[in-house]
DNA sequence: AAGACCAGACAGACCTGTCTGTATTATCTC
DNA sequence: GAGATAATACAGACAGGTCTGTCTGGTCTT
């Protein structure tokens, strides 16, 4: 019995996939192993196989979420880049088409640090780290807006981004993205004309 | 025996104490009814004469929660007012000192709304009553700072508090409070010279 | 034969909510 | 004052369910 059989193995893919809905629309805690297994269609035993614990699988759902959002956003930005040039301004369609799509329910990232509580779970420390990788996402749109690098301007740009998932999550609406949107580009402008 | 006992009971108030304590440190979901009535000195039955269900006493504990968190912004403002009249900047200080008080987990309120899930559950919904109420406030001091009342300031700057709420939680850092402040700052004086 | 998988029992802990029974205190009636 | 009544709170057993994680055994494919 190897510990962790094939990286890419058919039933490690449903095993993600699943625990990466069920944990996205439920929540970390309130989805246990049992429903994880069920609605994959898997053994006990082979999850366990191929992720130690219950935390483990957290942490790889979020590695495997990841890949998806960069991935949602590369597309979503690039559908909207052709009519807008500007990459600030397709990134903002972007977050909206996010709040807009069925089943959304925020940030996965932020969701589960608040589940887990404990800034030391290994899922919390992915956390922090992707939040670091989605800043410099941000870092590179506003450097492209701004024409040159802008210390202040990139983690404001980012707390109005979180603060729209946030809101958008609690009121049910999207208009947290157009709000976001403008107070950036309001930012921009005042750095470049001042 | 009355359903309800007391309104005004010290065990009840044990109980909310306790119940609020725990449910932000922990999160409502990993504290169970049995640690609450461990550490608050109850009996089983005295909380549930006074909470007919968990998910009651998560209510309570969040409207709880509310009376003391306007306090403490009332308080903290005051403090900070006297130093800077203008009222937004107070908010922000204020804002500031939350961040680095010991403890800080972040919004009670969103927190509660991301681990119940659920738009429908009362909890929720009592989040996004709150939320309203909390713009409100927003919305009165950017009355005062910007002169007249301005429409599209207020969700930004609500945005901006959300954010950096966030991102000061998942950083464990209260620089986010500066840059929320300073981009706010930068709106409103965008929106009273153009 | 070996590796990967499935099915499901099992242990031990924890969850919410109900229940029995007792102690304490305040109030009302005589 | 003395006794009765009712409200409140205590302690803790209990039911029925869920949780994670382990284990046994069978199946299928290569």
């Amino acid at each position: 019995m190897g510990r962790t059989p094939a990286a890419a193995s058919e039933a490690r893919q449903r095993i993600l996939d699943t625990a990466d809905r069920l944990f996205y629309a439920e929540g970390v805690r309130a989805v246990g192993i049992d429903r994880v297994i069920a609605e994959a269609g898997v053994a006990k035993a082979t999850l366990y196989a191929h992720f130690p614990s219950k935390d483990d699988l957290i942490v790889a759902t979020l590695r495997h979420r990841e890949a998806s959002v960069s991935e949602f956003f590369r597309t979503a930005m690039e559908r909207h880049g052709r009519r807008t040039r500007d990459k600030l301004r397709a990134f903002f369609a972007a977050l909206k088409d996010w709040f807009q799509s069925p089943g959304f329910r925020g940030c996965a990232f932020i969701n589960a640090a608040v589940e887990l509580a404990d800034p030391g779970h290994p899922g919390s420390q992915y956390v922090r780290d992707y939040k670091e990788r989605f800043r410099g996402m941000i870092d590179g749109l506003v450097e492209g807006a701004v024409g040159t690098a802008h210390a202040k301007l990139t983690p404001a740009v980012a707390i109005l981004v979180e603060g729209a998932v946030v809101t958008a999550v609690i009121h049910q609406s999207a208009d947290a993205a157009d709000v976001a949107r403008d107070a950036a580009l309001a930012l921009v402008a005042g750095a470049k004309g001042g």
